[in-house]
DNA sequence: TCACCGATTGAATATTTGCTCATACATGCT
DNA sequence: AGCATGTATGAGCAAATATTCAATCGGTGA
């Protein structure tokens, strides 16, 4: 028993020196071969023992570390396939700073891909933000969707939809949907969908291997009454069914259950893309979106989510 | 300006999160290039920005059995109140491996008191690698208060001056002194130690509860030498009058006794706070140093040390 | 505008590390 | 003794990492 205590911290003992050699000193696994008198496997064994038995402690001092672990909690708790967190400027009351940065570096680097892809995109100020970030870049291979139309209820194009000037900046071809993003009525819409450019256009989004989109509140400035998409009434029934957040208009309730009837009815966005074969995600923070994110995240509206700490953090303790 | 600081965040930034990846997530280097869209030479340039920068920290956990026995033999042969032994790297040269880091875990721990506490701070190269060491903190509650003076015969702030980076990296009060760390005469120092400013700060030191400083040699490259503090002859007469350290200026010979006159009159420092109140302890390794630290213990000018293996077998062999 | 400087990049290459497997060796059991 | 079992070892190889070098980029000043 003491024979075997004492080997086995000399064996620890071996390993802590190992450990310390290679981490601390800086060492290659063959200098302290040698200088312990043990052959260079040994050596390596010594020292991935040191590591596993958690004699080397790495501290990263930097605040990105804390970010980098809230978005692995977030991907776990919530079977994220995509999680990103930015450090909150918590003096800043804007819904763009710091996202729409990260937001823009993700879609770049989407573009970047030679592979040609589809992507989708949804409605937002903080995506129209994440848009105004990117550079020129020369993408011919390829497609980019909108999942919503363009037109607002007053006949203009709708500012928020970034479409076009996404498709401008990186070059690539792109399939607006000349659509309202409302139609009318149930029938209206089901209509417009009918035809045949709409049609290919559906299609299309349905195919989409990465989607980008934001997500709406439903309080009382919500973005889809602020534009005019909705009216008042419609935002108190929607309110009063215990909406929280809508996705390129489709709204749904704090457990992510998207309403049948309603003004869900006259949506004429592209379905969403599916999340089982590709990338859906939304770009958020916030207090107000917060019902929103975390209805939307329960039941997997999305399944990437690029945030801030704080709403991070909020996100993780509401669980 | 802005522009260059943004870039070069963003680098500190893409750096910290390829640290993360790679020491903490336990990505290889070729998985952190996709995820973070580089190429894997920028990846592997990154991860090893993360370690230069000092973003990455590791320390190592476990107390070699031999490394324990040195403290406490050091401790009882030279009625120390405190010790700790650190491997050795026999092939490096580095005056500051091991010691820094374990130096860095006992500031930390002080640090950590929810106590109040004052700090003294002395001077040195390996001081200044320990600070270095140390994560972000914030220790509102402690006193940090320099023993010398920060202002080099060039009028620009001492270089191993470190209180300012250790009272900025921890968030405590400081208290450096204004002063040069040598004065030109006897009568100067003694008329800028009259000062109400310096006297409030030069009390604060003398009632410090711990303090950690280095060790300089008088070699022909010591470091008051080196660093312009001290003249050739000055260095001479010293050596000749059997001065083999200094201690925040205040040299020394081979059994302790500090010397009355030469450099010692012009020294600005505070007298080195009480061994009998307080841990006094110096950070100090290497063949260069070791009559330095052997006169130092001798006369429990400190009454703690870390130092490493060779460095202590060296100094209980010599008694 | 253009030559120049320093910084950054990716390809090629060298070095280092991690893993697998066959063997050796010790220990305990029949 | 003979055998089984579990563990440590080192060779060989594949993967990962570090370094070197030439090319390129971006800014600067003549």
């Amino acid at each position: 028993m003491s024979l075997r205590s004492e080997s086995g911290n000399n064996r620890l003992d071996d390993a802590a020196r190992a450990g310390w050699l290679y981490y601390i000193a800086g060492n290659t696994q063959e200098e302290i071969a040698t200088k312990l008198g043990v052959s260079r496997q040994s050596a390596q064994r010594l020292v991935s023992l040191a590591m596993s038995e958690g004699l080397v402690k790495v501290r990263l001092d930097h605040p990105i570390a804390n970010c980098l672990e809230l978005a692995e909690r977030l991907k776990s708790a919530f079977a994220l396939d995509f999680a990103e967190v930015v450090p909150s400027d918590e003096t800043s009351t804007s819904t763009t700073i710091g996202v729409a940065q990260a937001a823009s570096m993700e879609i770049e680097k989407w573009l970047r891909s030679s592979e040609p892809i589809i992507m989708a995109i949804g409605t937002g100020r903080t995506l129209k933000a994440a848009i105004d970030q990117l550079p020129k870049m020369d993408c011919p291979q390829h497609r980019i969707v909108s999942l919503t139309g363009n037109i607002t209820p007053d006949g203009s194009a709708a500012f928020y939809n970034v479409i076009f000037n996404l498709a401008d900046t990186v070059k690539a071809r792109s399939y607006p949907m000349p659509l309202p993003v409302f139609a009318t009525s149930r029938e209206e819409r089901d209509l417009l969908h009918q035809q045949p450019m709409i049609k290919t256009t559906l299609d299309l989004a349905a195919k989409a291997n990465i989607t980008f989109l934001g997500i709406g509140d439903l309080s009382n400035d919500a973005p889809l009454y602020q534009d005019g998409f909705i009216t008042e009434p419609e935002l108190k029934a929607l309110q009063k069914s215990g909406g929280v957040g809508e996705i390129v208009g489709w709204s749904f309730d704090r457990d992510g259950r998207v309403f049948e009837g309603m003004t869900n009815d006259r949506v004429a966005s592209a379905p969403i893309p599916s999340r089982e074969k590709s990338l859906v995600v939304a770009i958020a923070k916030g207090v107000k979106k917060l019902p929103g994110i975390s209805g939307a995240i329960h039941r997997r509206i999305i399944n990437g989510l690029i945030t801030d700490e704080v709403t991070a953090e909020a996100l993780l303790a509401e669980k």
